[in-house]
This record gives C-alpha cells, structure tokens and sequence, in this order.
DNA sequence: CCGAACCTTTCAAGAACCTTTCACGGAAAA
DNA sequence: TTTTCCGTGAAAGGTTCTTGAAAGGTTCGG
C-alpha cells in the first residue's frame, strides 16, 4: 500500500514516515505541492495525506486541482486550520477526511486504516484474458471497457472458463453448473454453449481451446503450445 | 437516498431528521438496536449514522454483528463518548467515520455526503452520462442544464441508475428501494419504471439498457457492444 | 476407414421483458 | 367543498430473447 504524505514540517513528516511505515505502508514524502504533483505522474498512490498549508501553493488548490483531474485516490486532510468552515471546505472540495492539528497518530493510522479499507476492502478478483476482465464482484464480464452483454447461461459457462483461465475444465463440471435446475441436459449442450460463447469471445483475442476427450480451456489467442 | 439514523435521544433525532430531510436525503429513525437491524432486512440504506449509547444494545455491539454479516454499507457513528481509545475502537470495529457530540449539523452533512460520494466510486460532486447531470450535493438532476421535473419514484430510479452508471442494477434492489413502505409491488412494476424513465432521459443522450435476468444499466447514448 | 467426439445450424416453446391502458387516491386548483 | 390533475401501481396483451433439443456435418484417433 503506498501512501504520498504532503507535509512541510520536517519533524512532523518524519514521525509519520516511520509510524506509518512501521505499519506496513510504503510511504513516500513530499515537502512541496509542486513535488508532490511530479511525483504522482511516475507512481501510483493508494492514498494521500494532505497538509493544507504548503510553502508553494494552498492544499486546497492542489485538492481541486487533483479532482478536477479525475484523480479518484482518497485524500486525508492533515491541518492546523480547524475552523468549521475550513473543515466543510475540505471535504465539499473532494477530500474524505479531515484531522485537526494536534492530533493522536492512533487516530491517524485507524482513520487511515478505515480508508483504505473502504476504497480497496471489496478485494479485487480481477481476472484478465485477451481482451476480457471478468469482475466476480459486480458479477460482471467487460469486453474492451465495455460490460459485456451475455446470456444467463453463457456468463455461466464463461465465468467458469475464466475462473479456471488455463487450466482444462472438464465437460461435467460445466453440465453440473448449466444443469442447476436439476434436469438433465441434452447431450450436446455443452457444445452448444461453447460454441456461442466462442463467437461471443472470439473479437476479444480470448479462445476457448478444445482437449479432446477431456473438456475445454480458455486462454489468451495466440498463446501456442 | 436512504439514510438510517440509530439514535434514541428523541430531540437529536428529530433534529438530524429534519435537517437530512431538507438536504434531500430520506431518513428512517429507528431508536433501539434491535428495531435498526429489523428495519434494514427489508429496506436499502445508503448509510447509517449510529450513535452508540442505545437503550438495548451497545452501538458497537451492532456495528460488530453488521460487519460479521458483511454489511457494506458506510456508517458513521455519533457519540457522546470522546476518549481517544473510543474513536480508534468504533473506526477499526468497521465504522467508516467517527464524530463526538457536540458536533456541528454542517459538518456532519459534510461528512455523510463524502461517504456517499466515495462508496459509489466517485469523488466529485457530480455524475454525469450524456447530458444528465445528477448533483450529490443538492440531490437534483439536471438535463441540459436545466433541474428535471421527475416525479418521486422516477427520481429514484433513475438516482440509483445514475450513482451506478455502467454497472448493472438488478431488479431487486430497486424493487427493494421502490418498496420503502413494505408493500410488495406488482411483478412487473420495475419494467413500468424503467419504460418510464427511458421516455424521460431518452432526448438526453442517456440510455437505460436491459440485461436480461439481471437488471439494468444506464449508459451515454451510442455506447454500443 | 470407422466410430467417437465434437462442431454448427436450425427451430419451437416459453420465459423475460415492453408497452399501453385503466382505476384509484391524494394533492392542488377552482 | 368540489373539481381537476397527476402520480401510482395493477392488469393484460404483444414482443423479443433465451434456452435446450434435434439433426447433420466435421475432425480426430486408432
């Protein structure tokens, strides 16, 4: 987990590093608003903790900037301002919490904790092939970006695929799974649906391999032998 | 927007209910514990705001049980109990947000309104799909600019669809919101909605599409695949 | 070359969904 | 108070899509 801290204050900086890091985060530092904007081009943050009053430019301006942006990384506000005012400011303007200077950095790290827990907690099962992500979360297949439109049955029998992408899945565990209703189907159905599913899939640069005799195989088009 | 409020003191209720009321949100009371986790079997709540000294159960006794159950909604407790120790236990327990009375209103609509803009992926203020716009803040939607006449159940339809935009909504969970009041709706009320809607955000360049078996997605006019 | 396993297309039944219409009831207007 | 209007939800008939079966063709292994 790596968390950008924006602070001035040497001394505060310092202690939170180690805290924080002692914690398990990976956490980078940044003195001043312009560093802290360069250096969010070259990594990824999962959160930031923001000081408002900066040598170079106002926190809250960098806060609007970022939005204004698209950036979605949830922000924590970490000031000595704490007018009610100030605080509303904050949070209207895009960040998810507010700390008051002084503050207890057991609070921090729970706040912080809560956080991240609510913006990564769904775990992400991303699952990726070709051109095709399957969210298990949403229950949701997208195809170049796009939710992809399938059947009931042929999500089944996709998701399958996808959740086992590589490995051979034999025919019966896909009857069992189509046949949830108890009645046996014909005994070609399985071919049916692959076959569907196969055109379906097909544009994606996603293939469904046959293993004769034992079932089918999904994997990335082109990945030969 | 449905809000559940967990407090027993009768004055702070109906204050908080009056002032949620008039920011847009719908706000259901509930006094004890046991009446908050009856009331949320058969209703949806966006968040609960919980104070934790309740005449039946312990706050974060609830709070626990929630989180065992996965309850992922967002909650926000409100308590008179300030120790430091009191905080870091109710946010690591599960609780997204912590504040001690007395609080100001302005800042707690503030911060309930961050928790709802997070937990539905944003971090703006507004969502927009085609020429929609939905405000969080005042709870109005506008249509080229201009605030959309809906009548109360077309608004909530269309919120839900547009809070979740690009992801399916299943039927259920706006049968489950349309159904505030515990009746059952006609099996096929959802489709008289959704056709409903479609007429009214169909000149907008926004679109409802069906995925069969599962729900509903809105979606930007020409988004095709 | 033969049989088994697999592929592909087609079709009917029914489920899921769309659309229109209508009656009731509450709220606003007269 | 009476009238009118609009939101709400039920009912019903029409439409589209999924599903699974059937049947004939193709490929593979022996």
């Amino acid at each position: 987990m790596n968390i950008l801290l924006v602070e001035d204050d040497a001394v505060l900086a310092d202690g939170l590093v180690y805290t924080l890091s002692n914690s398990g985060y990976s956490v980078t530092g940044a003195t001043t608003g312009a560093y802290a904007e360069h250096i969010m081009l070259a990594q990824d943050f999962d959160l930031i903790v923001l000081d408002l009053g900066l040598p170079d430019m106002d926190g809250l301006q960098l806060l609007r900037k970022l939005r204004l942006r698209k950036v979605p990384v949830p922000i924590l506000i970490l000031t000595a301002r704490d007018g009610i005012n100030d605080r509303i400011q904050g949070i209207e303007q895009g960040a998810d919490d507010y700390m008051a200077k002084p503050f207890e950095l057991r609070e921090l790290e729970a706040r912080i904790h809560a956080l991240i827990r609510r913006c990564y907690g769904g775990f992400r099962n991303d699952i990726e092939i070709g051109r095709l992500i399957l969210n298990t979360l949403d229950h949701q297949i997208l195809a170049d970006g796009q939710p992809m439109m399938l059947s009931a049955r042929e999500y089944d029998v996709l998701e399958i695929l996808l959740l086992q992408a590589g490995k051979v899945v034999c025919k019966d565990r896909l009857a069992q799974r189509l046949a949830a209703d108890g009645d046996a189907l014909a005994d070609n159905a399985i071919e049916v649906y692959i076959h569907r599913v196969r055109k379906r899939i097909e544009p994606y640069g996603a293939v469904i391999r046959t293993v004769r005799g034992l079932g089918y195989l999904l994997e990335t088009a082109g990945d030969e032998k």
